[in-house]
DNA sequence: TGTACATCAGTGAACGCGCGTTCACTGATGTAC
DNA sequence: TGTACATCAGTGAACGCGCGTTCACTGATGTAC
């Protein structure tokens, strides 16, 4: 169970692995990323790094799930005082705004036949899971809606959460919500306009919680 | 002015490289577009297409523009019978779903570095006064909002549009919500999850307009 | 209508590049007696 | 404490690949007299 001095340079190697890959993804994408290049710029030679991945695509794999572990740990840290919508909302922002790729790799264009690791699954879940616990405790809004009956009616995926329908469709809602303001704003599509995206953010959360 | 035969060809084959380029896209990602595939796919080979496009990003360029002046005609169509935000918001998700791919390289994540072609940013605005005319035509709806204020103190951007900042924001509201539903269905958050999509959009529909 | 010439689409060979990945090897670090 | 051995991180050479792009060329199509 003690680390051996070996055990710990490992996980060394492969942590700062992880982070020059990092880099190489903000400076010019997920698809530019090269082995050769992120052990170019350790010092290393290209194969030394398959003591510590099996490949490529078992490296972006990590990548991905580190994605999803730490915006699922950013969230719980937000529900830790108390469930709240807001302060989830805000702790996504925070979360994107401290490295767009990293939003992206998550929830940006997807490659046509890949398919993500199937643990980040369970990751993902935890995270609608803090997201439906925060919902819930909002007083309940407004009537009864068409979709509302249709979530009823389909209601397996929410992995037997306990929430009414109107409080799924308030997750989801959420969820899209927040991440049509967000996307559009780390892709540039606001540039030019001159309005805070910061204010925008803000207004559809009171939209969705007022 | 009239075209001759070999005008003609060469318009012909621009198409088809386009054509084939878009194929190769909707299999494979934007990044993984290549010209000597392309060429390859044609019967031809690979310098070839040098007669026709300066290079590969000039092909890219080329492909982006054509997306935005999809786009941009289709909500000229829709708005044609008379400017409705429904009618452009169900062409936004039809347009969508006829090739996701071509969606997302419209909105989908940036390549870091890569700047699009400068004529786009007219279609864009083309694209933003057809939905503002439309949201134009709504009943006001709901108080004054902090956020209407400070847009009313940054509305530049609006390129001389008459809109007064309610209108503007319910533009921006409609852009940023419908793009979070769709981005997500179409990278396909939702799969597994037992809802239809499509009444989802409906919902956030409804609840834009009513 | 026929001939001489210009235009231009497309080819094939070549260049340099960086990629992922394998392999046999070196040399340092740790382990067992 | 010292020696013999095993483990394992990292190297350098090599393989095959596909990429974008250039260049000199062939051969067909169009134009001018």
């Amino acid at each position: 169970m003690t680390e051996t001095p070996r055990e710990r340079y490992r996980a060394q190697v492969r942590t700062e692995i992880k982070e020059r890959a990092w880099e190489q993804i903000a400076t010019a994408g997920a698809s530019a990323l090269s082995l050769n290049a992120v052990a170019k710029q350790m010092g290393m030679s290209g194969p030394a790094l398959y003591r510590y991945f099996a490949g490529r695509d078992e490296l972006i794999s990590e990548l991905i799930r580190d994605a999803y572990r730490s915006l699922a740990d950013a969230f719980r840290a937000a529900a830790e005082p108390a469930p709240d919508p807001a302060a989830l909302a805000r702790a996504l922002r925070a979360w994107a705004l401290a490295d767009p790729q990293r939003y992206f790799l998550v929830y940006g264009t997807p490659v046509p036949g890949y398919h993500a690791p199937s643990d980040v699954t369970g990751i993902a879940s935890e995270i609608m899971t803090t997201l439906l616990d925060a919902c819930a405790t909002l007083p309940p809004a407004g009537p009864r809606t068409p979709f509302d009956a249709h979530i009823e009616d389909h209601r397996l995926w929410a992995a037997g959460h306990p929430a009414p329908p109107a409080v799924l469709r308030r997750a989801l809602t959420c969820w899209t919500r927040l991440h049509g303001v967000l996307s559009l704003e780390l892709a540039g599509h606001f540039t030019g306009m001159e309005f805070d995206p910061a204010l925008l953010f803000e207004a559809e959360l009171d939209a969705l919680l007022g």
